[in-house]
DNA sequence: CTGAATCCCTGCCGATACTG
DNA sequence: CAGTATCGGCAGGGATTCAG
């Protein structure tokens, strides 16, 4: 009789669990947008390290093009994960930083590493 | 001082961490592969529930064609998901089943779930 | 009942070139 | 320095049809 509080997960009982189909509602549909597209996950885990410029990111990340760092960053900006500021002064600069939304999401990380990591 | 207990989610000190790209190994690649594709979690969420025939998921998702869900149910027991017994009998009937491994993303689930369900 | 085969369409992402 | 514009290849996924 035990079983059920130890196996089950127990997804919430919230009406949006039911659906029957995907729907962009779907918070484990938000959660996995954000998390969405190759590279994604990477720039996270720079910006977890503090905020960093551009060329900072295309620094760390040598092989992801401008176009596709610059497509990252703007559904980062979308998702409310990061946000974009602009330094003032010459040359241009400009920082992205997590939100404290986009920093909740070193847990989520997390979870995904622990499982991603176990044997099997 | 005491913010670093606290904001830190912290990514483990694993050298898998500090990749330059998009590495198959990743831990954090191998779970979002796992949970990849439209479908993909609404068909883990009926498994959660117990074994499901063929005919049973596309009862429960009605808007999913039978080629996606084949194309689903495939990848999961290449992911170590999901296992597929076919039972005796006629006619033919194939229940599919959570792995433990399966069982186990429950709650990288609800991570996911927590995060999107948060406000804003 | 449980799929596999085929076709086509769309969206992603990489490469390259260009701009304020 | 920090992007945008454009193009093309390829894979994902939906509809339909066929098979064991």
């Amino acid at each position: 009789m035990a079983n059920q509080t130890v196996i089950r997960p127990g997804l919430p009982d919230d009406p949006r669990a039911a659906v029957a189909a995907p729907e962009p509602g779907c918070p484990v549909e938000i959660a996995l947008a954000a998390l969405r597209g190759r590279w994604t996950t990477l720039v996270i885990r720079e910006l977890l390290n503090g905020g960093r410029s551009f060329s900072d990111l295309r620094e760390a990340l040598p092989d992801l093009s401008d176009k596709v760092l610059s497509d990252r960053l703007a559904g980062l900006v979308a998702a409310g994960v990061a946000e974009r500021h602009r330094l003032p002064g010459r040359p241009v600069r400009t920082r992205y930083a997590l939100t404290p939304r986009g920093r909740d999401l070193g847990p989520v990380l997390q979870a995904l590493w622990d499982w991603g990591a176990a044997q099997q």
